[in-house]
Parts: C-alpha cells; sequence; structure tokens
DNA sequence: ATAAACCTTAGAGTTATATCAAAGGTCAAG
DNA sequence: CTTGACCTTTGATATAACTCTAAGGTTTAT
C-alpha cells in the first residue's frame, strides 16, 4: 500500500496531479488511513499506470475516462469501441499535424524573403508581406523556382 | 471610415474579436463618434489586416505585439529582429509537429495491434497495450518487421 | 414614432490540464 | 517533545484566445 507521494514518484506523476486525476474521476485510492492518507492497492497502481501510459500515447482526460470504462467492463465492450476511440483520436491528431504543417510553410516562406540581416526593417520583406496579406500562400511561384532550380 | 461590424465583415474577425484585441493593445479605433461608437481608419483598417494575416500565418498574439512595435517603428528595428522572431516560432512549431508525430507513431501503433472487431474487448490489444505500459515505445521490431517484410 | 439593427462597457465564462496557496492535521526520528 | 517532512481540503491561479451576457444607448428605415 502506497502512500501518495510514493506512488508519484513511482508513476512519474506529481502528488498534485494524483489528486488532480482523482477528482476528475480518474483514479482513487481505494483506501484510506483513519487520519484520512490515501493508500494506493496494488490494482489502484495498475490503473494509475494506465492513465499514465494512455497519457503519453496522446489520449486527453475525456478520452483516458472512456477508456477506463471500457477497462473496467470489458465484456460489455468491443474492440471496436476502442479503435473507434482511438481512430478518431488520431484524426484529430493528423488534422492538428496538418495545420501545423501549413504554418510551417507560411513562416518558411517569410525566413526564405528576408536575409535576416542587422540593417534597418524598414524594407523588411516579411513585415511587407504581413502588410500585403500575403502570408498564408504558398510558396511564390514554387514551379517557377523548381524550373529555376533545374536551370 | 468604417464601423466596426463593416470592419469585421471586411476582416474576417467577429466584432466581439476586434473589440478583444483593441483590450490587448493590438489595434484601435483612431476615431470615436460623439455616441462613442468605433470609427476605422484607413491606417487603423491597415493595422487589423496586418494583425489578422500574421494570424493566419500562425503568430501568436504576443508576437504579433512584437511584430507590430516593430512595424510602427522600422527604422529602430533590424531584419534580425524580424527574423528571430519569425525562427523562435517555426522552432515551436516544429517541436509541437514533433511531438504530434509521436503520438501518432503511438496510435497507428495500437490500431495495428486490435483488428477493431465486434467482439468482446475482454483480450483487446490496445488495452492491454496500455495496461503493459507499452504504448509510447517505437514500433515493436520494427527491425524485426522489416526483416520479415522482406522474407 | 417605432421597430430593427447596431453600438457601448465591464466583467464573467469557456476549454484543458494542471499547479499552487492557505491553513491545518499527522507521523517518524532524535 | 520538538522538528521537519508529509498529508488533508477547498478554492484560487495560470495559459491562450476568445466568446458571451447584461443592461442600456444610438441610428436608420419605414
Ligand atoms: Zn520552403
Ligand atoms: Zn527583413
Ligand atoms: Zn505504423
Ligand atoms: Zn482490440
Amino acid at each position: 500500500m502506497m502512500k501518495i507521494s510514493q506512488l508519484a514518484a513511482h508513476s512519474g506523476l506529481s502528488a498534485h496531479t494524483l489528486r488532480f486525476y482523482e477528482k476528475s474521476g480518474l483514479i482513487e485510492a481505494s483506501q484510506r488511513t483513519g487520519s484520512g492518507y490515501r493508500r494506493y492497492s496494488e490494482e489502484d497502481i495498475r490503473r494509475v499506470e494506465f492513465v499514465k501510459t494512455a497519457r503519453d500515447a496522446g489520449f486527453s482526460l475525456d478520452e483516458i475516462a472512456q477508456l477506463l470504462s471500457i477497462r473496467l467492463d470489458r465484456d460489455q465492450h468491443t474492440c471496436e469501441d476502442v479503435t473507434s476511440i482511438t481512430r478518431h483520436k488520431l484524426e484529430a491528431v493528423n488534422e492538428k499535424i496538418a495545420q501545423l504543417t501549413e504554418i510551417r510553410e507560411s513562416l518558411e516562406l517569410l525566413l526564405e524573403s528576408c536575409d535576416g540581416g542587422l540593417d534597418s526593417a524598414v524594407h523588411c520583406s516579411i513585415i511587407e508581406a504581413l502588410e500585403a496579406g500575403a502570408a498564408k500562400t504558398t510558396h511564390p511561384n514554387e514551379d517557377q523556382a523548381t524550373k529555376e532550380a533545374t536551370l
């Protein structure tokens, strides 16, 4: 039976976070000492580890709650239930990556246009591009650049 | 001289958001009518467009504030000031993408292990992997899998 | 003149995931 | 017994970028 700070050290989650997860309904300490200290059983610890692993895998606390309810009652759920959560998460992650990749393109494009030198920014092409509303466009003349590169 | 709702329609930012940006110090309406309505000048509008473009390019409001102060006082700043902000942003975006890519790997790995069928989740390999603390590892035996694939 | 549409402000609420503070009770070592 | 480490709870704070509400004043069109 671990105390909260032992479980914190063991699990890599802070005692604060463990209490927060408890308040969120994800975990619990199945026993308390007479004075109210949390005591975590082996099963409690396994559950905390499950939560930690799922969090590291990228699931939100909400999604972890769903996974936990499946875990607690496996024969009332199907593998489809599990993959559904996982697939939706994967889709969301892919969408986020796609957005960030567009942003990366914008930023690279801006950086390509400015030498970053120590002269005054009076004619800085990045500032100018942002004024021209041109940051979101795809690489200008990427075809032409390719042509030029192959010349 | 535009009113706020006209500028909202023109800029693609809501009137709420325009007021919020004003409170945040990013923009302003250089005039008000006698009754207090905001009136945006051409210069005000250009500034709003700058903010919108920078936001679309992925800059945070804090970063936009920095860019705006450079824009307002260009000859006191260098291109290096501008690229510094942009490079740091790009680094942060790349880091975020890397994190999400790891998460994507985890999720794909989990999905590869489970058929997602309609049978009971009693032996679901995703749940088992999360219990085994195995979600963060790289593809198991990716080398071996490659070997097998080439067999 | 009246109704619809538009504007104002201050301030609260949202989302997700913690993280900390205050005020106090408990436990182990010396 | 005292000191210091550890534990408890409730509730506040933080982040980013909005989003909305309440309560009321203004403009415009018919
Ligand atoms: Zn490029
Ligand atoms: Zn420049
Ligand atoms: Zn894979
Ligand atoms: Zn399964």
